[in-house]
DNA sequence: TCAACGAAAAATCATACTTTTAATTGACTT
DNA sequence: AAGTCAATTAAAAGTATGATTTTTCGTTGA
């Protein structure tokens, strides 16, 4: 974290000993979205299960629960418990997203993400720009700061990247733009994973100068301006995504970055 | 639902016969969202939730761990399990979108909605524009010649409306968008609850030839054209919902239009 | 064709035991 | 005497096990 900013968020991670019950959601979870366990297919049963990972049906059926709850799967007498379609998931869930990211970042995922950053970004941008405090203002530059800082780290540009945005989407004051900070934040470390712009000094003062661009029209309550120039940020990651098709295989990203969710 | 027309979606309610644990869940999950239990708050130790629900503690358990997977609550050893503030919510949860719903529609929700949509459905327009199939075109044609008919009933019209929508989210080929058919199911019910435009025989030929620019925009494969008009669609709703400012306590939607959710 | 039956799997109940962790207690330092 | 800190305690979550009930698909037989 950048010392002297004003911290919105924290990527805090999750207790480090996680719970049986957390540990066989997460393994099941991660194996339904990387379609190791494919759509449309039975989990293997109580007594197979209990097995491999050595706990008590006690905890197989909380966990059962709560991929359940996220639409992951579904439970029927007789039948037994399946895989749904992907189209039934809650794609917006922070566990179903991280998920995702660490299965990897397939090309199409990229661009969907980006595509949705495209839709909501810009309006939270807006938004922002239309209902933003002082208080909220300050922290917005306080990362502002930080991301231009002469000295910038790769880790800390990220940092300020993310907390920019984060902050933004909170000035927003709206709370379904508060309730995709995962999102957000998922892509952009997809995004920064393809291609930091910190490789680059000519990139890296431009996407500084793009931000600058948004922090400016907040400032002044301009939410054509603060819309606008969100645009262009985002348009920036997606057109990064589109020449992403070949890429590295499964590229997990930082646990410290990317925390496995919430207990 | 409008026979001959192309049916995408299905209201299709949830099993009418609900488990124990699905009625726990729900009746927790409303009293939370509806602040009878507010944030911070601890939900009742275990024997005493045994005795008020007639259940068993393994109910009791799995409904905690549900809620739990929604965001709504967390537990902590010594402590007890209590309850989240909104921004750890999941608002995207289909069934924390219908909690909200049942608890009827506060002016500032219906706002927040409406940006929301105003976010989302203009960019899943563009790019229903820009990738729908013929398959996609004809579903969407379908939905808006329902829509048009002359005879068409109140019900009739809803219908045809949502799974308009649906279907344009379902065209943009992003599971993101699908992801949201709740939501948008949510608002749109919301809205027509506030006011019908199929009371006035002005604002129903108006509504008809908006969405009319929607369908021609998509079969002509014009993105921005199709922006446009789903902006303007949506831009009417939301203005509908701030001239809602007092209104009727705690309208309950049908429960048939409104299903309370998956298991 | 359809209703009654059987069985498989989920759902529920009951009880006992383990682990986590906030709060209390009490020794120890200043 | 007042405050600090570590050991103890107990409340609540978490886990384990076994038995019973309910749901529901498939089959059997009228």
């Amino acid at each position: 974290m950048v010392p002297g900013a004003p911290s919105t968020y924290h990527y805090q991670a999750t207790t480090p000993v996680r719970s049986h019950t957390q540990r066989v959601v997460d393994e099941l979870g991660l194996a339904i979205v990387s379609s190791r366990l494919p759509s449309g297919s039975l989990l293997p049963g109580d007594s197979e299960l209990i097995e491999q990972y050595r706990v008590s049906r006690t905890v197989l059926r909380e966990a059962f629960k709560t991929l359940s709850a996220k639409g992951l799967v579904q439970a029927k007498a007789r039948i037994g418990t399946r895989v749904r379609g992907r189209a039934d998931w809650n794609l917006f869930d922070p566990d179903v997203l991280l998920w995702h990211a660490r299965t990897g970042f397939a090309p199409e995922f990229l661009t969907h993400l980006g595509e949705m950053r495209m839709a909501l970004e810009p309006e939270a941008a807006a938004l922002a720009a239309q209902r933003r405090t002082p208080e909220q203002l300050e922290v917005i530059e306080g990362w502002m700061t930080a991301m231009s800082a002469e000295d910038v780290s790769a880790q800390g540009f990220v940092d300020a990247d993310l907390g920019l945005h984060l902050a933004v989407a909170d000035a927003a004051s709206n709370p379904f733009f508060l309730s995709i900070s995962t999102l957000i934040e998922v892509a952009l470390v997809a995004m920064l994973t393809i291609s930091s712009p910190v490789e680059s000094s000519v990139r890296l003062g431009q996407s500084i100068a793009q931000h600058r661009a948004i922090v400016d029209a907040i400032a002044e309550r301009d939410p054509p301006a603060a819309r606008k120039a969100m645009q262009v940020v985002v348009q920036q990651g997606l057109e990064r995504s589109h020449q992403a098709t070949i890429r590295a295989p499964a590229p997990v990203p930082d646990q410290a970055v990317l925390p496995s969710g919430r207990a």
